[in-house]
DNA sequence: ATAACATGTGAACACTTGTTCATCTGTTCA
DNA sequence: TGAACAGATGAACAAGTGTTCACATGTTAT
């Protein structure tokens, strides 16, 4: 049950959305979910160029969905919050639900 | 606590969030989450030409987020599941979170 | 059959956006 | 101070996308 969100909190919710809609940054996002990981880990584990991540890493940071911490000369970046984690899940169920007949 | 999803899924996870990323789409989803609507109905409600609201149920429906039932001339569009509402609801408390310090 | 209504669809446009490259800021250690 | 490393940032380009317009499809009635 969603108690229906307002003009600008539509415009919000869909910013967010929008923000996880590219494979690229969704994928920058999975890969700090569980743990904080600096930028050029996860430029070599995804095997990006490090500008590109830390590019997708300002949107995200600019939209709350991560948050960086410094570390000496390393910035490590990690998931905000839970609810992160849980939209991302419930997303997962959504593709594993069963499409049965339509359309 | 998400089991990380390889790169297929990864691909259609992003594809539904960027489907969820478009304000106009999302306001014509957030139009029929609670019961089915009729696209001319939607359309009237939020403002839109016809036209437009067709063009977006169809990606949506290719993305199985809604799904569509026909009675008589009307088509009419319901969210597709549970999951839907629950993204939506995890996102939404996401933003009432309170954004503490940084930056 | 025809008309009227509701929805679907293709083409074309302006606009947005992801990526790369070059450069810059900031931090640590000698 | 300087060099070396980690990350950030602006400009520029290609590719993608939301919207409109005109027209097509499908359904119900006369």
């Amino acid at each position: 049950m969603v108690s229906l969100p307002n003009e600008g909190h539509v415009a919000e919710l869909a910013d967010l959305f929008r923000l996880l809609g590219d494979s690229t940054r969704l994928r920058i996002v999975l890969a700090c979910l569980d743990a904080p990981v600096a930028v050029g880990d996860i430029a070599v584990g995804l095997q990006l160029s490090n500008s590109l991540v830390s590019h997708h890493l300002r949107l995200l940071r600019a939209a709350r969905i991560v948050k960086a911490e410094r570390q000496g000369k390393q910035v490590f970046y990690a998931a905000a919050d839970q609810h992160i984690s849980r939209v991302l899940a419930d997303m997962l169920e959504h593709i594993a639900e069963p499409h049965p007949r339509p359309d």
